[in-house]
RNA sequence: GGCCGGUUCGUCUAUCGGUUAGGACAGCCCCCUUUCACGGGGCAAAGACGGGUUCGAUUCCCGUACCGGCUACCA
């Protein structure tokens, strides 16, 4: 019989979430859904030496803001807690213990600088990077080398210690990966990892197995860079005897910089001009604020799903896809196994893809919020709507709606009347001086009833209403940019549009 | 250096031995639009290289090259 399908995100809080961690939550919560089973948010907060207070907020205001819900976490609750590793502390030491007495793992007592010292003894040219391996921790202080007494003595004179897994030489260790397929590993090629750092505190090594064991996690799924890593924790799952019961893993391809090559990082955001992490994260020690995707202008819904397509496509042509969508047809064997360069142009059109999607109502808070910031403030909710449903086509994120509709609610600071002037004669000044007059006494206010009486008071002069069109539009716009003419001017009455007109045309100069 | 992974248009990708190698973004052109967009149409653009296996390889195998990851008492 099948476990149930339990999956959990184990992020180190020590930053803002970026692409690849979201991308990373976002599969594992697909996975889970649609398998019916278990999402599980747990801290990997096992360096203390790199807490960043706000972090783990941080990483649940992303996940709720991209409508990922956990099941159990440290915020949630559920049958496992605690779900942060600093709190499990207790429970590490005596498995790690249980290795050393099992033999498959040691104490070793070498300081930082003992160990410093034999990396740059060891160094060579063919051997840049030499390891704690099989081969070294003979030559190095430990329960292996040392003598039974002598361990003993320095347990009892409380030396500081880690404790290192012993791993065996020569051996093959093979798994079979969901994504890549049968990888293996010769265990004479891995070092033997730091378990137990001296602080008491598990690494990642001992704390990911030991507790997905615990959390009774049934598929692992992590990125790319913990391939090395695996002979390791399955060794563990091996030596505590919980073979049966390990996870089927996945190691996610990896988004890498647009430009040159390597793995996106923060920096790549500033340096090419685009977000990298979902939202805003404020770096209390640099004193500065990043913005996220969000900021951006981004629609979570959007967010999602550019990160879904970032190494999985459903097999189709399809590209727009909701999150229930995504849960339905999410499957691992059409992850792409390569890494995927990310690409910011694309990631707007998603966006704008979504924008258009996405009815004016369901756009209203949005936007207003957007106003709102900028200290504009929306009463009227019906006129807003109206305008959003008229500029939303031309919105990428959702900031534009800022300059797209601007000169709705107030008169633009600028007109660009050098786009007129050019052209602007005493016939033209006549027309607008003309149509003016009649707009003052229309109504109702509609806007194709004022296309009719602006083309016919044009007819009058006999002059191509295509020649006026542009100026019309400079005075109620400011610019060469923004819906049908006539539909802005329904829209922002005729009190302003009759100002406008007015404004504009004595800034105008006869030639 | 060693180990592991990867390799289809500039980018994201489809193809599960037989296709004019398809789509999308970006680029260019045209149409629509008396603005800017949206939309529609079109152009250009790819199987890293060398060996096999096969009637037939982008697809399977090997090698090479290149790219990436790891090589911490970080995750």
């Amino acid at each position: 019989m099948n476990k149930k399908v339990r999956v959990r995100f184990a992020p180190s809080p020590t930053g803002g979430l970026h692409l690849g961690g979201v991308r990373t939550v976002l599969f594992n919560y697909l996975f889970a859904k649609q398998q019916g089973g278990d999402f599980i948010v747990r801290i990997e907060d096992t360096d203390q030496t790199r807490f960043v207070a706000g972090a783990e907020a941080y990483i649940f205001n992303t996940l709720a803001w991209c409508g990922i819900v956990p099941d159990e976490s440290p915020l949630h609750g559920g049958p496992h807690a605690p779900y942060r590793q600093s709190e499990r502390k207790p429970i590490y030491a005596q498995y790690a213990l249980q290795l050393v007495e099992s033999g498959n793992a040691y104490y070793a007592f070498d300081t930082p600088d003992e160990l410093e010292q034999m990396r740059t003894q060891y160094k060579t040219v063919e051997n840049p990077a030499p390891q704690y391996n099989h081969h070294l921790r003979s030559v190095m202080r430990n329960s292996l080398t040392l003598d039974a007494d002598e361990v003993a003595r320095l347990l009892a004179a409380n030396t500081p210690y880690v404790i290192r897994i012993k791993m065996p030489v020569d051996e093959s260790i093979a798994f079979t990966d969901m994504i890549r397929g049968e990888v293996s590993f010769n265990t004479s090629q891995v070092d033997d990892k730091v378990l137990l750092k001296a602080d008491g505190m598990p690494t990642y090594h001992l704390a990911v197995v030991v507790d997905d064991y615990a959390m009774e996690i049934s598929h692992a799924f992590r990125g790319e860079e913990w391939l090395p890593s695996a002979p390791v924790h399955i060794l563990l799952w091996k030596y505590l005897g919980w073979e049966a019961n390990m996870p089927q893993w996945a190691h996610l391809p990896l988004i890498l910089k647009p430009d040159g090559h390597g793995k996106l990082s923060k920096r790549d955001g500033d340096r090419l001009g685009f977000p990298v992490f979902a939202m805003e994260w404020i770096d209390a020690n640099l004193n500065e604020t990043i913005a996220g995707f969000k900021e951006h202008g981004f629609l979570p819904e959007a967010f999602v799903n550019l990160l879904a397509m970032l190494g999985w496509n459903d097999g189709t042509d399809q590209e727009i896809f909701t999150m229930d969508e995504l849960i339905e047809k999410f499957s691992m064997d059409r992850i792409h196994k390569a890494g995927a360069k990310f690409d910011y142009e694309k990631a707007k059109w998603f966006n704008q893809e979504w924008i258009k999607r996405t009815p004016a109502n369901a756009l209203l808070l949005r936007v207003k919020n957007l106003f709102t910031a900028q200290g504009i403030t929306m009463a009227d909710d019906a006129q807003l709507l109206k305008i959003i449903g008229l500029v939303k086509d031309r919105c990428v994120l959702l900031n534009d709606f800022i300059g797209q509709c601007g000169f709705f609610f107030k008169t633009p600071e600028s007109f660009d009347t050098a786009a007129i002037q050019p052209k602007w004669d005493a016939a033209k000044n006549e027309f607008f001086t003309a149509v003016i007059s009649k707009f003052e006494l229309q109504s109702p206010w509609i806007a194709a009833d004022l296309e009719i009486l602006f083309k016919e008071q044009a007819a009058a002069l006999q002059l191509k209403p295509g020649e006026l069109m542009l100026p019309l539009r400079i005075m109620l716009v400011g610019g060469k940019f923004g819906p049908g003419v006539f539909d802005i001017a329904e829209t922002i009455g005729k009190a302003a549009m009759l100002e406008r007109m007015n404004l504009v045309l004595s800034l105008l100069e006869l030639s």
